[in-house]
DNA sequence: ATTAAACCTATATCTTTAGTAGGTTTAATG
DNA sequence: CATTAAACCTACTAAAGATATAGGTTTAAT
């Protein structure tokens, strides 16, 4: 029931490119850098996202990545599915249709629907808007002391 | 985010188990056959349950594997912890205090954290006995068609 | 032409999951 | 007391998935 490296790290990459300016391209070398990730790995872990609409990348000098909406446009969820393929905590949930040959005696069918549900229900009320300001908050010295 | 083949098959013995007489000692080949898993595989799973003091196993002849309590007093939650290690979405939430030196900036630990709780609520507010009546329902026959 | 960047395909390593094998101990029963 | 049926224990193997790494190609700005 463990989040992959994948999806923590996906997390974390958009929340650090909502920081920026959102006209402007952020290098992979940039992400890499400061999010201590070899460029190589995070290469792969963004390239699902762009495939997915989640991000807009542009190629040659001066390129890079931005994101494609505005930080409340996007969900956790969609952000973690994107990825890691799928968030359903059972693989029988994956699908459109239960293609289970057990699913009308399974006694547990119903508990991991629940459990699919509660986890979607919660991934989806939050938004990487609601992350960045956690994120600055923490970084941004609102602090007295 | 997937729950592994101890934690699923588990929660199915313990169901099934729940559906003898409570007095009654189910021997590991009887559970293994209804099943449709290897006796051997079956035993690794059931051996940290008994350990963990859900089940408890009578050796010799006549012995087998009963339940400690009644069905309605085992949450889902606790199965499967007992089964699986964890429920932690990420590690970091695993032991009591949260040793991450990163936890202090982490934007995205809230996420987690609440994660971590909504899976937690819904897992400890279904019961063994919430599961049995599923079986007996779809197994029983209960239908007027 | 040079440079800096995304993009692409393949490969390697490491960890976990899933499953097996073979034996020892315990307890009931004829 | 021998036999039998059961849990219990330790070690091992195989397959899958997670976590990266390597080396190159294409694109676009200067």
């Amino acid at each position: 029931m463990k989040v992959s490296t994948k999806g923590r790290y996906a997390l974390r990459i958009m929340v650090e490119i909502a920081t920026y300016d959102p006209a402007d391209y952020v290098p992979l070398r940039a992400l890499a850098e400061s999010q201590d990730i070899s460029e190589k790995y995070l290469e792969a872990i963004i390239a699902p996202m762009v495939r997915a609409g989640l991000l807009a990348g542009q190629r040659g000098k001066g390129g890079g990545y931005k994101l494609a909406r505005t930080p409340e446009e996007y969900t956790a969820a969609e952000i973690l599915r994107a990825a890691e393929g799928s968030l359903a905590p059972v693989s029988c949930l994956e699908g459109v249709t239960n293609v289970c040959p057990r699913a009308g005696q399974c006694a547990t069918l119903d508990l991991w629907t629940g459990l699919d549900k509660v986890i979607n229900d919660y991934l989806e009320s939050v938004t990487l808007e609601d992350l960045v300001k956690k994120e600055t908050a923490r970084a941004g010295g609102d602090y007295i002391i």
